[in-house]
DNA sequence: ACCCTATGTTAATAATATTTAACATTATGT
DNA sequence: ACATAATGTTAAATATTATTAACATAGGGT
């Protein structure tokens, strides 16, 4: 397992809980790529800030309260 | 003027606010050179969500009160 | 069993973020 | 006036993120 990055997330939780919204239909809101979506769930790279907030838009969340940071606060 | 991104932020308030902050102190604790604060500061590119995170710890505020989106909510 | 949709995964490429170095301006202190 | 510290700004290089295409698996419906 490739390593991950310290941001965790729940957007696949959030696209079942909105309607059971598919990756190909959020990346398309986004205008991203399914790729991308399968990658960001699994942590493999941190999003853009962009890109983070456009989601917490789509699902009226909270920046925060999608994306966790786990590393240490030094 | 270059365009801008559509994230604006306060961090050079609140380096001010924090013992006056110098961009190249604020670098060091992040591991950034200054250019980079600079650049974030003028909005010249959307910092990564991890880098946003770490300035959101060093000031002990939420995300979403250092970084406010501003595009449009498709 | 067969089709179809959703998702995982990888490699190569493109786009964007970050670094580095150099030189400029502005304000402050002596 | 001179020196210094903080910041602005640019260009070129490197690192990281995002795209694309291709192929894989798993599950549901018929």
């Amino acid at each position: 397992m490739a390593k991950q990055i310290p941001i965790s997330n729940n957007i696949k939780t959030l696209r079942f809980l909105n309607d059971e919204m598919t990756q190909q239909e959020l990346a398309e809101k986004l205008g991203l790529t399914r790729q991308t979506i399968a990658a960001i769930e699994q942590r493999k790279y941190s999003p853009s800030l962009e890109i983070a907030f456009r989601i917490a838009n789509i699902f009226k969340k909270p920046l925060d309260e999608i994306f966790v940071y786990e590393g240490r606060d030094d």
